[in-house]
DNA sequence: CTGAAAGCGCTAACAC
DNA sequence: GTGTTAGCGCTTTCAG
């Protein structure tokens, strides 16, 4: 592999462009140099920017062109403070890099922030031993709701979140004891239904790449029991690092295939699929015709890969749009109908099984 | 394509669990509750939060307890409202899905949660419509730092930036006026030495599928200027939705060969690039004998796909980490030698092109 | 080593 | 319509 660099990565530029002059200025504007500008008390200028209705249209102006001037740009710290609102969600992901919950992110931060929310993120890693940590740095952010991949594991943060009052979404996991509210589908049923497709469709030699994540074990162990039942070899198992990727997907299936006991295989998500599908090209193995491949996540490219990929789908942006409006139904202190909802999943067969 | 589905996505399950009971009684623990129950003031327990060595082992031990039987959890919220540190930096990405600034945004939190820093993130969408709410909503939270993916174009968004006295930085571009600190690379030069070094493999033929935003449309004007100054034909532009995905790169592709005048492929990105290699061997074309196919970002997939996919590289894992010790450092007060950082990129040489 | 006072910037609750 | 008062929970500052 040749590399060619057009830049040295290691120097800063020499003709370093320099920044505009910073303000050497005090802060920002408060609330109290608005109010003084605009010859008015500070309640006044708060409610004017709150709930204008409620000003004489003149003193409205005045207040209007004193923000301008001294560029006021309110301090939610303080507002939030003082007031139950903070206007922001935190939401705990594995990974960002996984692409797996990418559109569940994305419509919870459509709706969150068409509510004029802001997202504070954190990322457990897959260890799940960060999960205690964050979720404490977190309550101390004292966000109005958390949204959770997965559900809580940990005493002491189980105990924190309800002890906090902030309300939580636990996602894409299904439990009989949710901390608060569950938006998800169960791992075990999925698992065992992928293996029931794979069955019925005529395979015998199952076996699974599966992420070293917890709800991804889950769903192998199930798979293996499923198979059990159907009175087929106990399928192996290969384990990944979580996030699973082509490479490892690729390595996985070589893996599998040098045994040379596989007719099917279920990949812990699309790239991983990939990965498998594409070793088994370059050993000039068919797929579907010998070897099967089954995905998860139903991915952006899955449908126009050749062979497109058999996969099982959730609707995670459906998931993101649940959870958010979950959240906002209980800050705002609307009724709320149904506190574990079950969003299911669907296997959708294309060319790879 | 055959939906088999395994659960209504519709219908919440009807043995919904209970969660546990949410307890009724009054939010958080304060310092003052903790104070109380130690027996000490308010300030001790926060010392004996920040500085535990400045306390007598005894009170410290007391507090402690008090500390522990209480659930206290700080409130980062005062303590921001109060102190300079937040100990929160926000991002803004064109969107979290793209997959090309993942490695940017986990490095970026990896070195700032090291630092004891939360993340709050913006998406923009690839518009630019957005930038100026969205940065205004970032700068009521008072962030200690904020790191931008391009930059910022709106007059007003500078202003209030400036004017805020926050640390920025603007990423992933070039520009001779950074609104404060930047780390990126130039956008043209690398549409530019895109389109040598594909002439340099001897293409004459050139051709550009492009996702829809600023960066990536500067890159692809920049790369048929360059091959006008080759004297090679004008390379056509096939615009797509930003970000670029398998099937954009999939469709793109189809249009340019349906044309028929081309022998070298530049995409937005490895999944665009996949896409279209994918389409070339739907018709039985081969990449890279008849087509090159160059990509952007070298993805997780790039280098184990078949063929492998040639790409233009950017340490964007080093972008991540760039950006957040410069915050940090401004943060702490530290001096910063360089307050505009080149990260370069590179042309890995595979495969396809 | 520990405490008292003051106040960060804002808004709820009550005046007028 | 508008102002006053009183904090939200914490930390800075200054005194012991």
């Amino acid at each position: 592999m040749l590399r060619r660099l057009y830049s040295q990565p290691m120097s800063s530029d020499p003709s370093s462009p320099k920044p505009d002059e910073r303000s050497k200025s005090k802060a920002l504007a408060t609330l109290h140099d608005v109010a003084v500008l605009a010859g008015v008390s500070t309640m006044t200028v708060s409610r004017a920017l709150k709930s204008p209705k409620l000003i004489a249209p003149t003193t409205l102006r005045r207040i209007q062109d004193a923000v301008a001037k001294t560029k006021y740009v309110p301090n939610a710290l303080a507002g939030g403070l003082r007031a139950a609102r903070r206007n922001v969600v935190a939401a705990l992901v594995p990974t960002l890099q996984s692409h797996l919950y990418d559109a569940t992110i994305q419509s919870l931060t459509d709706a969150l922030s068409a509510a004029g929310y802001q997202l504070l993120v954190g990322q457990t890693g897959h260890s799940g031993a960060r999960e205690e940590a964050l979720l404490y740095a977190i309550v101390s952010q004292r966000p109005d709701g958390v949204v959770i991949t997965g559900v809580v594991h940990s005493k002491a943060a189980r105990a924190m979140l309800l002890a906090s009052g902030i309300p939580v979404v636990e996602t894409n996991d299904w439990t009989t004891a949710p901390l608060d509210m569950l938006v998800g589908f169960s791992n075990e049923e999925m698992g065992a239904d992928a293996c029931r497709y794979l069955a019925q469709k005529g395979r015998k030699r199952l076996a699974i790449v599966c992420g070293d994540d917890s709800r991804a074990r889950r769903r192998a162990t199930s798979f293996q029991r499923a198979a059990s039942t159907l009175g087929l070899v106990r399928p192996s198992v290969e384990i990944v690092p979580a996030p699973t990727s082509h490479l490892s997907g690729r390595t996985a299936m070589a893996k599998l295939l040098r045994r040379g006991d596989v007719d099917a295989v279920y990949c812990g998500s699309d790239i991983a699929a990939m990965g498998a599908i594409t070793e088994a090209r370059a050993q000039g193995i068919d797929v579907p015709t010998t070897v099967a491949v089954l995905g998860s996540g139903n991915m952006d490219f899955s449908a126009s890969f050749l062979p497109s990929i058999s996969t099982v789908h959730v609707d995670f942006a459906r998931v993101g749009t649940l959870a958010a409006n979950l959240i906002l139904d209980r800050v705002e202190g609307r009724e709320i109908d149904s506190t574990a909802i079950n969003v299911g999943y669907s296997i959708i067969e294309r060319e790879s099984a």
